[in-house]
DNA sequence: AATATTAAGACAAATTTTATCTTAATTTGA
DNA sequence: TCAAATTAAGATAAAATTTGTCTTAATATT
């Protein structure tokens, strides 16, 4: 039940990137290293992101990453989804017949109402919300406070 | 950003067990059996239950497990924490600490907050709400919408 | 005391995570 | 023009976690 740290650093790395002017070129060098984390492992996790389409890539001297898709654009959700692979609290909660037993399930309904909340929460941040100081709670307060 | 099936397993086997009258003694084989789960994956599940002190075990013939804490008193978050550890979306939402980045994280500040709401969602629901039909959704409409 | 029944605990396979190491592409400059 | 330098891409591998099975020990029954 965690994100993990390839996603802990793609989000990291990004929004080290949307700091920069918009079309900046970033090494995963220096974005590995601004961000505290294994440049090597930080390239693979690009070389994915670059094949999800959000950045792209230049091979080669003077290579390096840009976004291909505004910072504004670029939700958490999507970047967790990218790394880890899609958010399934519970296996049912893609599609009911994952699972054999989704039919008469007590617990179903409580997977799939958790994971829409978790879902839409991920989704209401940007990396931008990072990258510019604009970082403000999203979430209404009863989601703090409804217990 | 899933439960076990080991949780999975671990929480339809007590819905089972919660449906018994009260003090039921109950067998891994039957919880198993009745779950579509494999039994000696379910016996290891219900040994780490019973080390909790959330079940209580007894061994040899006529042995079996019967709850030790009343089912209305385990939330959903306790049965997962117990098999799968403590849920935490993110190492730095525990202690600040346990990151040398969190002093001057952007992010951090979303994962804690993100972490509370899931936290609280799991902490809503009871075994016994599932055992009794008396599911009833209970996170605020707030949670669903918020997007 | 032997047998049957049950959970406890040791063991193991499979998968996922977290990386590193090697190769290929591109630019630069000798 | 061609070697050297630089960068990402891709192959490989170690470590950790998940998902189980198999063997042992405890207890009750006959
Ligand atoms: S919660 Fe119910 S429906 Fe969902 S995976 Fe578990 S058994 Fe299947
Ligand atoms: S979000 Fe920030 S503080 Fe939390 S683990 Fe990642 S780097 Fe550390």
């Amino acid at each position: 039940m965690n994100i993990s740290r390839a996603s802990d650093y793609a989000i990291r790395g990004l929004v080290y990137m949307a700091k920069k002017p918009a079309g900046t070129v970033c090494f995963v060098k220096d974005i590995a290293k601004n961000t505290n984390s294994p440049a090597s492992f930080m390239s693979k996790i690009f070389q994915t992101l670059a094949k999800s389409g959000i950045v792209h890539s230049f091979i080669g001297t003077k290579g390096g990453f840009t976004f291909n898709t505004r910072p504004e654009d670029i939700t958490i959700k999507m970047v967790v989804e990218i790394i880890d692979g899609p958010i399934v609290l519970n296996r049912c909660v893609i599609n009911k017949s994952s699972c054999q037993n989704a039919g008469n399930c007590d617990v179903h309904f409580m997977w799939t109402d958790i994971q829409k909340m978790l879902s839409k929460a991920l989704s209401s941040y940007s990396i931008a919300d990072f990258a510019n100081d604009t970082f403000k709670n999203k979430l209404p307060k009863s989601d703090l406070n409804f217990a």
